[in-house]
DNA sequence: TGGTATAGTTAGGTTAGGCTAACTTAGGTT
DNA sequence: AACCTAAGTTAGCCTAACCTAACTATACCA
């Protein structure tokens, strides 16, 4: 099953990031939501649909909700960063609008591969950190780009923040969401929802594991296994193979 | 005649460009070598003409080579432009490689619109301007987006060449090649070829404007008519109304 | 002056991604 | 229990952009 394959057209890449976003924002993804943000009619996304299912990236029974496969999830959450990537570099570099960045951001993310995508990034995370109003050393970025770290003495470089006291670079992350089995220890976030179905799914909601609740990663264990958050004011302790069903936003 | 209303599709910008570097460098685009920088069959070609040639973007007769119109000339370098304002950006702000930037490029360009694109040339020449070793002033930069010029009493901003020493900016000029019409004096250039048919070309052949002749514009009179160029070592005098057949590159 | 190679075109087929119109299903109302 | 409405699906059609195979025009050469 599934042809794995083939990479994704601008236009089912679109189809995915909707269903993505739908799904962090409200849980669920109907055809009549797809159809609304996509712009299109909903015969028009009943065939999508087959053919992101046809790849194996969705799962779809008729008359159904649209439920994002391992893989799907994934691919999704790849798109999305793209997006941001590109939406971040527009707003914080070139000084566009938020619309602006936002409706260009959609034509621009499908044509950048990922290597040019990191770049960007990081550009945009460097002057980011630089602020506007400091003067932002061109070279010391392109020596990171070359060489992976900044040059030695060098005295004014980006953030040296928490969670990257070691002299490496800008984060390089526009993340909006995450599977809690990837997540570290003090992280603050939200329920997205819960992918996967039956019993597993039942099990982590009556956990408490419900959309919107407000979470912070405790502890986790050496190879991520098991995790330990704090939720709704008590301590739950999750095993990764649970903690991959759950989507969440930081 | 002519649609002219409606927009391009990717694959039609990409078609248009193509004729017009074909054009550029050889002057002539032939089905053939289309097909073969588009990575296409000729029958495909054959139908993308047709559908150019509808919308009033090229002429074509049958077997014979492929013209622009003024329109599609016009529309030809705005394509290009974008192609090499995004190429440019990739190369001295990223660090991409020339061929990385190149094929990257290609996806882009479609996707980027007049404002976004201005913007990113602007960046482009700015972060060029200062050089890799300068700091490089991000508020300057924001000043002059928003307010059109650089902040007062600011001493390191970019190149204050011949062309622009009034104090307003980077040139954000990336262009390829224009019309002899629209040149300013002091330009030198290579003639790249003739567009229109009939008399009017051949009498211009005629004067010695000969595909790959060098040129240097003399003096240019108010209103831009006439205009004075050293060609093969004598002078020429040209009616805009003449020069504007003439593409040139710089 | 015809013959042939190469360039270009036409005819007809495929796939992706849309559409409208008409049908089906599921879920709430009475 | 029957029915109605809104969501979803199916069927059938269209256009853009590609293809192969087969036909035609041009130009050059003996």
């Amino acid at each position: 099953m599934a042809e794995v394959g083939s990479r994704l057209s601008r236009s089912l890449e679109d189809y995915l990031e909707a269903i993505y976003n739908l799904k962090l924002r409200s849980q669920v993804a109907r055809v009549k939501d797809i159809a609304h943000v996509m712009d299109v009619k909903m015969p028009s996304v009943t065939e999508a649909i087959r053919s992101l299912a046809a790849k194996g990236l969705v799962k779809h029974e008729p008359y159904e909700n649209v439920e994002l496969t391992d893989e799907g999830l994934d691919q999704a959450r790849d798109i999305a960063h793209r997006h941001s990537a590109v939406k971040s570099f527009l707003t914080s570099v070139l000084d566009l609008s938020e619309e602006e960045s936002e409706s260009e951001a959609c034509g621009i993310e499908h044509a950048i591969r990922p290597d040019t995508l990191d770049r960007l990034l990081k550009y945009a995370d460097f002057v980011r950190a630089c602020g506007q109003n400091k003067a932002l050393r061109l070279d010391h970025f392109l020596h990171y780009i070359r060489h992976g770290q900044y040059p030695d003495g060098c005295g004014s470089h980006p953030h040296d923040d928490a969670n990257h006291s070691h002299k490496t670079a800008p984060a390089a992350v526009a993340i909006e969401s995450t599977r809690l089995s990837d997540v570290t220890p003090g992280t603050k976030g939200r329920i997205a929802f819960v992918s996967g179905h039956g019993p597993i799914r039942k099990r982590l909601m009556e956990m408490g594991l419900t959309p919107d609740a407000r979470f912070e990663v405790v502890r986790v264990a050496p190879l991520g296994d098991p995790i330990e958050i704090k939720l709704r004011g008590y301590h739950l302790s999750l095993r990764k193979s649970e903690a991959k069903y759950v989507e969440v936003q930081l």
